[in-house]
DNA sequence: AATAAATGAGTTACCGATAACTCCAAATTA
DNA sequence: TAATTTGGAGTTATCGGTAACTCATTTATT
């Protein structure tokens, strides 16, 4: 490995005078400067960030940490987070915790070890709490992207769940639909009790029942849902006529449950829920959603983050904690049915 | 910030024994050893990974770098890569390239600096060919995925681009289409290369006109291709009966296209592609694809990067390179019509 | 012309860990 | 009993950079 000594040796300066060059920092004559740089390049150096952070103690890395790498409603805030930390001048990283505390917590310590300098997540639930107040205890900045942590206050980007909620649940009643069932994610999850409560507001509001068992709670996990679906659809009677989803995945396997009971979608039972499902699903632009806007959750997540490290520096930055709240667009398809 | 100096003072030991503690290395009595370790619990201690990493010379970071991150295909690739390397016991970060060289170039930079220990890559093109030097140059090593390089030897996952190709020309065929197009990933990135000339084979085989203007050569890149796509479908007489997307992101972007011409798929127009479409695709399984094992790419990919680096530890590694081929299946559905 | 200011660079210490070597005392062996 | 071995640590140098200070020349100022 070539280090700045070798530079140094080479061109008969010292080693400061080389990491002056590379930092662009401090009086370096034209001189000087052409022969070191002529020369970093002859050897085909590469800086240590590493020992350069040690030192710095600082990364310019952050970090993002989703809970599904596979669901577009990540992928595409992704592309939101790395866009912006690009232009702000920082790499970005991405981890993917698959709705699991013992992953998220894997990955939270290798962020400590790294140094990373700020995390942005989605956090996989209430059980989050420890891991925040590591990253808290630690000094390690952070933004909570699409559900939020009693008992731990923080800058958070949030959907605007009720409304969404609301929207949704005031289009199917619109259509004529009475009997809607809620298959939702974990009550550990704060963006999934928003939405059961609106559900319950909903319903209460035009005067419709609300019998406890129209209510599945899973997880938000990707793949694992199908069978309890189908189970759950099987104790229920009468059927309901439309199925709010929680988010986007599980429209999907409560679809497939649907369809393996030989029912049809919206035919026999209408579904639609949280989230939209990118490119893919404009082949057949099918399932009525509250489509989130997802590039904007990191995107203003990173904005909310580099910000926060910002402040840290100049020692300022006893602001109160920012919450963003991004607003839902109801998307009308052909996944309910029309009753009237 | 505490250290394993603080750890040393406080338990009246030096740092080099707090260190052994860590690494569960050398004699310590364990006296000695539980109290070291009550005390890097009590002051919250956390390993500084770039210290250790800078004298090691070794970060257990492996790097994934793919060209589109919303593409389930990658996705699900990432999902194979990640747990691989969980399992091996390295750290995984991603990255996103979007097939651009210039994006590639930042990236593989960052790679370099920060001291990677190696890459898992789907390389932009065959312009990638510099950076894949510059990994060779500074002794990284790296696994190509999905996409060779001329010019430069390393181990590849590929898919059969040639064999995939042939099992959905000769669907179409067999279904009775004659007039079939291709709209294709650009020529600098060899499994479009392969598709093309597959494509060809196939049509002289059957005894097929082939006329140049039915292949339109986009980039891979998402989100981009739409308008093309149209302009090209205006200027052919006679529209193809059926068009061969070259991957899916694409055959998305010809079927908008069609669409939006007031045609049908696949009653005008027949569309199949390249890869599967991931959860969101079951929802309507209507694409007819050459689906490859996304997982595996990953999986095995990461397999062949980890071996790579044990050997080059051992100081053994004069093997040749490995070469895996993963076979395509064809999955038929409804986006090819039947012309007999 | 004498003094002050600016320029261009070198020295030294340190960031937080580990390798390699040293050292002492207790246990083992001859 | 003397000579070895071994268990349990400590010391020092080093990884590859940067901050802060120092210092010798030039150049500008009065």
């Amino acid at each position: 490995m070539v280090t700045i000594y070798d530079i140094a040796k080479k061109a008969n300066v010292s080693a400061m005078t080389v990491s002056r060059v590379i930092n662009n920092k401090g009086r370096i004559s034209e001189k000087t400067r052409n022969k070191v740089k002529r020369i970093m390049e002859e050897l085909n150096y590469v800086p240590n960030e590493m020992a350069r952070s040690l030192v710095l103690r600082e990364t310019q890395v952050l970090f993002l940490l989703v809970t599904d790498i596979t669901n577009p409603f990540f992928t595409t805030l992704a592309r939101g987070a790395e866009d912006a930390a690009n232009k702000l001048g920082y790499r970005l990283l991405f981890g993917n915790s698959d709705e699991s505390l013992e992953k998220e917590r894997e990955y939270v310590d290798t962020i400590l070890k790294s140094r990373v300098d700020g995390v942005l997540l989605a956090p996989a639930g209430d059980g989050s709490l420890p891991h925040l107040e590591s990253l808290r205890a630690h000094g390690v900045p952070f933004v909570l992207l699409d559900r939020e942590v009693p008992g731990i206050g923080s800058d958070v980007v949030l959907g605007d769940s009720r409304e969404g909620t609301r929207m949704l649940m005031e289009h199917m009643i619109a259509l004529g639909h009475k009997e809607i069932a809620l298959v939702n994610g974990s009550p550990e999850v704060s963006s999934a009790r928003l939405r059961a409560t609106a559900y319950k507001e909903a319903l209460k509001l035009n005067d419709l029942a609300a019998p406890p068992e129209r209510i599945l709670e899973l997880s938000y996990a990707p793949r694992s849902s199908l069978a309890r679906i189908g189970e759950w659809l099987d104790g229920l009677h009468p059927l309901p006529t439309a199925i709010l989803c929680g988010n986007n995945m599980m429209a999907i396997q409560t679809i497939q449950a649907i369809r393996k009971k030989g029912l049809r979608v919206p035919e026999d039972i209408s579904v639609c829920c949280f989230d939209d499902l990118g490119p893919v699903g404009e082949i057949d632009p099918f399932l009525t959603v509250a489509a989130q806007q997802a590039y904007q959750f990191g995107y203003k997540g990173m904005q909310l983050l580099i910000g926060r490290i910002a402040d840290k520096e100049n020692d300022g930055g006893d602001d109160a904690w920012t919450r963003v709240l991004l607003p839902a667009e109801l998307v009308v398809r052909r996944s309910v049915a029309d009753l009237r």
